[in-house]
DNA sequence: ATTATCTATAGATCTATAGATAATGC
DNA sequence: ATTATCTATAGATCTATAGATAATGC
């Protein structure tokens, strides 16, 4: 369309601005979740004005989608361009928990939204409500594969392996904040997925 | 001391209008959490005002303690006078467990709060840090004990699988919250605890 | 006479916008 | 000239209290 002006861009700047929100972000809502953080202490973190805030995200939920889809970014990146199936997949997810030990900020993140949003009115509950079905899904299948291949035994039940795999490590992480990251937070989840395994090839 | 006024006590209809504003606040707790939940929508479900609500509850923290302290008095009334211990005590929770997917509310109260209460300023905090701590001795000590009497595989770890045990139920619990309670919610503990039994006695 | 409940409201947030000023970069 | 940031504030909550009225029960 003729008449819509083009936009200068961003400066320099902006992008580490955004960053260092984006890291507050997850500070604030990591701690009082959603409802109980304000954009106003997001922003006293980050040394701003609460309008200056504003101006690199449009609302709160804005900083939702952000803070979430940067988690799900950085996970895919440690994972790779392309997932792994069967026992190699399970290895990689006990990696990844023992990985997010060393972030416990966004294992609190994610503990306390989670649980948050759980209701349907939350403005985060579609994006987890997908998640659990995609990671269900993508686990189960791991285990199927494995069983093909004779890695995992045969008498495990795909999909209930699959949840107690998730929920051993969500519920993990929830124990784990509270008790100060006081324990190795991938130890139960790497003997369980050990247990799954073909005693042949442990 | 003297000059102490003696009340006289509450009116009869006290008593049903305090289990109807738990009962609501509840619910409400349940779908917005502690932070994001209202006492002002509490009052609504009652069909009580917001000032009548607060002349029985004195502020906000007062409900979620009510709330908490009527979950663990209900809990410790179908677990009876005295805890059991071993291989009996893991059966008693597998059946807890099965007993809280007939109380969607309560699944959905304690898994917003828990994840709610991460934090060490939510007002819920250090009942859910007590709360883990207990249990988790609980478990541990049963699978101990369950060593002893033969009932439990001597290879398990029994920190670890008390841990696995908790969080599993946890996970689980908001996993079902996601899906609609649309699958076993016992399912996947039963098949967890049994796979920590001696073969022998399976 | 005491408890239960209501209306009204103070005081504290909190989100988001309006409009002005400062900084950046074509 | 456009972006970034600030101050000020509107408008919506939300919690908790004050003080009045209605209901209960000694």
């Amino acid at each position: 369309m003729a008449g819509v002006a083009r936009s200068r861009g961003r400066y320099a700047k902006t992008a580490d601005r955004r960053t260092e929100i984006l890291a507050a972000t997850v500070a604030v809502f990591a701690e009082s979740g959603f409802h109980g953080g304000s954009i106003r202490e997001i922003a006293e973190r980050v040394g701003i004005s609460q309008a200056g805030l504003l101006h690199h995200f449009a609302n709160k939920e804005s900083l939702l989608e952000a803070v979430l889809s940067q988690r799900d970014a950085l996970a895919r990146e440690r994972m790779g361009p392309q997932l792994p199936t069967g026992r190699a997949l399970l290895s990689a997810f006990v990696e990844l928990i023992a990985y997010n030990a060393t972030t416990p900020g966004l294992v609190a993140l994610y503990s306390v939204l989670s649980g948050e949003a759980t209701g349907p009115d939350h403005p985060g509950h579609a994006y987890f409500r997908g998640r659990f079905g995609w990671v269900l899904d993508l686990v189960t299948e791991a285990i199927r594969a494995g069983q093909r291949d004779g890695e995992v035994r045969p008498d495990v039940d795909p999909e209930v392996a699959g949840r107690t795999i998730i929920a051993l490590s969500d519920g993990l992480q929830v124990q784990w904040l509270y008790e100060d990251c006081g324990f190795d937070l991938a130890g139960p989840v790497k003997a369980y997925v050990e247990s799954l395994l073909s005693p042949a090839r442990r």
